[in-house]
RNA sequence: GCCAGAGUAGCUCAGAUGGUAGAGCAGCUGAUUUGUAAUCAGCUGGUCGGGGGUUCGAUUCCCUUCUCUGGCUCCA
């Protein structure tokens, strides 16, 4: 007998070799029902595996992320099962489960696969999963496992096997499929109710674009039909308030093929916005001991070179143009104009911190195919800011930028959001990273224990960094998942030598300063970008291009309307009226949903009471108010930001 | 940049196996003068993304190009 101890702490016997189904059915039948793996000791099992010591035992279901993943992969390997009855021959490379489903790479042999074959394929696989083929294990020698994948010809296969070693191999076969695959897997294909392909991929193989691209197919796969109808639903839910619709909804922004893609025109709405965001980031910037600086948009080859972003970073800037026998380059960051004002003048350690801030225009070239809505553009305005300060000032320096973003973002409610500490990758230094491994160490250290200190949860990644030092990224995600960095925080221990900044220390010496990069609000575009979703397109009141809508009754009161409109212009409020001859139903509907914040409709009572009628947008009526105390409580509600 | 898909009126979408297109909403005009989420009528609006080819004839077929979209790679 071996002893299964529960989340819950108790411990029951069962004998040697009771796998957790055995185990679940001796709970509850219906608990059997919904088990699709099991944690035996922290490690995600198979439901069907054998237990042959004691041990800790949580039963997964749907609804936990080990029970999904495993429920998930299983549908990649169906999927797979199907497409090797549709396409003989085909070789597969990996098939994970991932956030939202699976995929599975393979190499098609130049074959071609069109939405109509994913139809095909979920018949094929809703076919299969009907045979309730079960999932078998089977553990294998390293030879008999490479002779496997060379009579199937599979090179990818083989390729995977190169990495591993003999006793740590174990095939899933299901049906007439068999994988190379560390499992685990639902105990059978019966298990997968509903599933829909969502789409094809290329992707290159091991993720590198020199390698030869593969054919991914995504797909999702539930173990009800009734919860693909809510997944399909929440995506439509999704796509309502995707940025991009919003946008041209609301009049944000706008893009022309004649200006050019990923360039954005900003309407009057959109301009409103990024001045109000203008506006809260200089009253920060200025309480936060900041200056702030005006550059060029452009400049010489020469501080390129200086700075390294033409060696480091020349793949993402415009060509240059060239005059005079000068080339010049449409600046990619606004950081080495900051540093020439820094250099400008002779410094002392009494002007440190020296904070030099600038709403930045900067132009990337980014790849044709990243161009995202808002998101990812080729002309940005960053919330750009360079801080000048010796090393014993960073660790505070760095403390107040990053105190700076959570105040930031509790004034948008930004509740989701992962704080990435993003390192370099040695093996890139000297070609993505500045080759200066100690000093990468060493900031990388300083950044990471700011963090410590701060009590700041993050995530460590490498490969991420900027190529002049480490840095801290919030990441955030789109309405339809896509995951961005929304604000940074670098370090740079680079470009001060590179340009030969110094200040005058205490010791009367020459030192050279430390940088931090800083963007908490990220740039216009994408940070609007990311509002319009997080919103969903109803702004708070001070963010809503249009705050007031005066709605009268009938023509007889746009008279009295007009000097309600005309006391809210006084009090800088965005307002305006609504002046067609429509019924106040009609008025209201359009207004409702064009998310203007304030309605005031206005008849005949609030003519003769000299009040208005308060509506507030997606509330409802809120009764009559004098205009007076109206436009005191909405300043109110516009000066707190809340 | 690579793989795949899409581009018809301002928006959402129909449509023709090749004979130059239609609806709703929006807009405009008129009627209506309205009390908290759609008043009625009429009208305007499109070289069916651009260029080239095949054809008597192309928005439809072919080629090419641009843009957008889903991924990959890359990144604020």
């Amino acid at each position: 007998m071996i002893k299964i101890t529960l989340p819950d702490g108790a411990v029951r016997e069962y004998p040697e070799g009771s796998n957790s189904l055995d185990i679940a059915r001796s709970i509850s039948e219906g608990l059997a029902r919904k088990v699709i793996a099991a944690s035996v000791n922290g490690e995600v099992w198979d439901a069907t595996r054998p237990i042959q010591n004691d041990a800790e035992l949580r039963l997964l279901t749907w609804n936990d992320t080990g029970g999904k993943s495993t429920f998930w992969h299983s549908t990649a390997h169906l999927m797979a099962e199907a497409v090797e009855s549709v396409f003989p021959g085909v070789k597969f490379w990996v098939g994970p489960p991932v956030e939202n489903g699976f995929y599975y790479d393979m190499d098609l042999g130049g074959r071609q696969i069109t939405e109509e074959d994913l139809r095909k394929l979920e018949v094929k696989m809703t076919e299969l999963a009907a045979r309730q083929s079960r999932f078998i294990r089977k553990e294998v020698p390293k030879a008999e496992a490479i002779h496997f994948f060379r009579e199937k010809g599979d090179e990818y296969k083989l390729d995977l096997l190169e990495q591993l070693k003999d006793g740590e191999i174990t095939f899933y076969t299901q049906g007439g499929f068999t994988d190379l695959c560390r499992g685990p897997h639902i105990p059978d294909t019966g298990y997968i109710k509903a599933l829909k392909l969502t789409n094809i991929a290329g992707a290159y193989w091991k993720g590198d674009e020199k390698n030869k691209q593969l054919t991914r197919i995504y797909g999702v796969s539930f173990p009800s039909k009734k919860e693909l109808d809510e997944y399909l639903l929440m995506l439509e839910e999704a796509k309502k308030r995707d940025h991009r619709k919003l946008g041209k909804e609301m009049g944000i922004y706008t893009m022309d093929d004649d200006v050019g893609p990923g360039l954005i025109l900003w309407m009057p709405n959109g301009t409103i916005i990024i001045e109000e965001l203008e506006k809260l980031a200089k009253e920060t910037e200025q309480a936060a001991g900041y200056q702030r600086v005006v550059t060029p948009h452009i400049a010489k080859e020469n501080l390129y070179l200086t700075s390294g972003h033409l060696p480091y970073y020349q793949d993402s800037m415009y060509p240059p143009m060239e005059l005079e026998g000068v080339k010049y380059y449409l600046k990619a960051m606004n950081c080495p104009h900051h540093h020439k004002i820094f250099a400008a003048e002779p410094r002392s350690y009494k002007d440190l911190p020296l904070r030099l801030a600038e709403y930045g225009t900067c132009y990337r070239y980014e790849q044709s195919g990243e161009l995202f809505g808002l998101m990812r553009v080729r002309c940005l305005h960053m919330n750009d800011a360079h801080i000048y300060c010796s090393k014993e000032e960073f660790a505070q320096e760095f403390r107040a930028v990053n105190e700076m973003y959570l105040k930031y973002f509790k004034i948008f409610g930004i509740e989701k959001y992962v704080m990435r500490l993003s390192l370099h990758d040695p093996a890139n230094l000297g070609k993505k990273y500045i080759n200066e491994p100690e000093l990468w160490l060493e900031t990388e250290a300083m950044v990471r224990k700011v963090l410590q200190e701060t009590n700041t949860p993050f995530v460590e990644v490498s490969g991420e960094g900027a190529f002049y030092g480490p840095k801290i990224d919030v990441q955030i995600w789109s309405a339809i998942g896509r995951e961005f960095t929304l604000a940074t925080n670098q370090v740079d221990f680079a470009q001060g030598r590179r340009f030969k900044l110094e200040f005058t220390n205490r010791d009367n010496r020459p030192e050279t300063p430390l940088i931090i990069h800083r963007a908490p609000l990220g740039t216009h575009e994408r940070f609007i970008g990311f509002l319009l979703e997080h919103y969903a397109g109803k702004f708070p009141l001070w963010l809503a291009p249009q705050q007031v809508k005066l709605l009268p009754i009938s023509d007889k009161y746009l008279g009295y309307a007009q000097t309600v409109l005309e006391s809210l212009k006084n009090a800088d409020i965005r307002a305006g009226i609504d002046d067609r001859s429509e019924k106040i139903g009609k008025k209201i509907r359009d207004t409702e949903l064009a998310r203007v914040p304030y309605m005031l409709v206005i008849g005949e009572k609030e003519m003769t009471a000299g009040k208005v009628s308060v509506r507030r947008q997606g509330r409802g009526d809120l009764g009559e108010q004098d205009v007076e105390s109206f436009i005191r409580e909405i300043k109110t509600e516009i000066k707190l930001r809340s």
